[in-house]
DNA sequence: CAGAAAAAATGAGCGACACTCACAATAGCA
DNA sequence: TGCTATTGTGAGTGTCGCTCATTTTTTCTG
């Protein structure tokens, strides 16, 4: 109870998030520009204006800030995915969407993508995955179960399966691509689709599915023709 | 001139190779169960039994004696690796038993695999890749070509975007089939190579094409139909 | 084999950094 | 305006990567 309605003013909450804000913020830029070796907490500490003392009361460690930092990351990922994705169009369209605009932000952000890799939490405990990354992941999965249920995907491979193919591939690619200063290249998740409608798309054989399928849409137009 | 004879004995020479040995033995050792941060160099001074000082006469700092034990653990993969390939077979079978032998690499040691991350030399240097992870992607490229050689595979998409896709997939799978604590599993490589035969063969695309040709053409016409 | 010169090895010490804690400043409340 | 609880501070501490003056070992030479 107390003074903590709902209502505007409520300044002492609001001061400590303004703060934590200002510790991200500054924890991003120095990670991201310094790497998470050559950041230090008095970088950290001097760029959000705070004494070095004061991250402490907000963050276990340098650790643990790395990883809200990271979170962050794949959080603001996550929604620009969902924004980008277009549910209407078949779910091969929107894979293609979802994974032109996986490898252009890792491209643009890679950096902040190689931190996550030190982000897992501790060396001893059973290697935990970071919550937001499984919510990120969460929006290839739900293309993936929409496509199932209409019937424009086949469910034989195990959900995990394709996920690392899809993710595994643009990662690496990402990579490769930036590792030879090429720019962002659209053919890469373009031949990833092509790879994905080889075989996850409905089909007993391929040769015998697609078949299927146009046969039905010509039957269907000879039905609308006898219907007249 | 002098004792630098090539016969037997020269102990010198293979004194200072012996304690090299026993240094990168040593470091593999500690930075595989401590990780790259928890290791320290005293740790590993103790373990090969050498003074502290005398890891920077072999090594610059701790970032080399990393690179050096990370590229060690490649070196020895690729032997495997070549050994484990047999060049008689097709060439899709070639690329299962890579496929097969890396999973299975990869995910009994995860944790060196991991330390590769950690391996490039310097943030402000361009990003350089390690030239012993080059030798064992060779091997993924020399089956890739003989199969293009022989026939068995088109070479229409470029090399680097199929490695992408095999090796970025693997250690996807590895990381994930380690996450959910599961055992080894072979569908994952025979996935893969299903995907790979999938597009990577010649053939296939004729006949189906000319008959979704064929298929096009009448369906046109009762579009016409249909439209008046 | 003596003894000097060169090479290799050592570990105390230094600087930098993550992290702590005794104290200071501030907010909430009467 | 005092009084308590919360929040902020930065000098201090232990650890670790790395250096360098010194010691130990090896090689060379008369």
């Amino acid at each position: 109870m107390s003074a903590t309605t709902t209502s505007g003013k409520n300044t002492q909450r609001q001061r400590l998030e303004a703060r934590e804000e200002r510790i991200i913020t500054a924890a991003t830029q120095v990670f991201g520009s310094m790497g998470a070796d050559g950041a230090t907490m008095a970088a950290i500490a001097k760029q959000a204006e705070v004494a070095e003392g004061t991250l402490y009361l907000y963050y276990r460690n340098k650790s643990d800030l790395l990883a809200v930092v990271v979170e962050q990351f794949w959080a603001d990922l996550t929604e620009g995915a969902v924004a980008v994705v277009d549910t209407s169009l078949p779910a091969l369209e929107q894979l293609a969407q979802l994974a032109n605009y996986h490898l252009e932000a890792v491209m643009q952000q890679f950096d902040l993508v190689a931190l996550t890799y030190r982000a897992r939490l501790r060396h001893g405990e059973p290697e935990q995955q970071l919550p937001k990354i499984r919510g990120y992941v969460r929006v290839f999965d739900r293309i993936i179960e929409r496509g199932i249920d209409r019937g424009e995907l086949n469910g034989e491979l195990p959900l995990w399966q394709v996920r690392d193919v899809f993710y595994g591939t643009l990662v690496y690619s990402a990579r490769t691509l930036l590792l030879h200063e090429a720019p962002y290249d659209p053919s890469v998740a373009e031949q990833l689709i092509r790879l994905f409608a080889c075989y996850a798309t409905k089909s007993e054989e391929s040769t015998d599915g697609s078949l299927n399928a146009r046969l039905s849409g010509i039957e269907e137009k000879l039905d609308q023709l006898l219907g007249r």
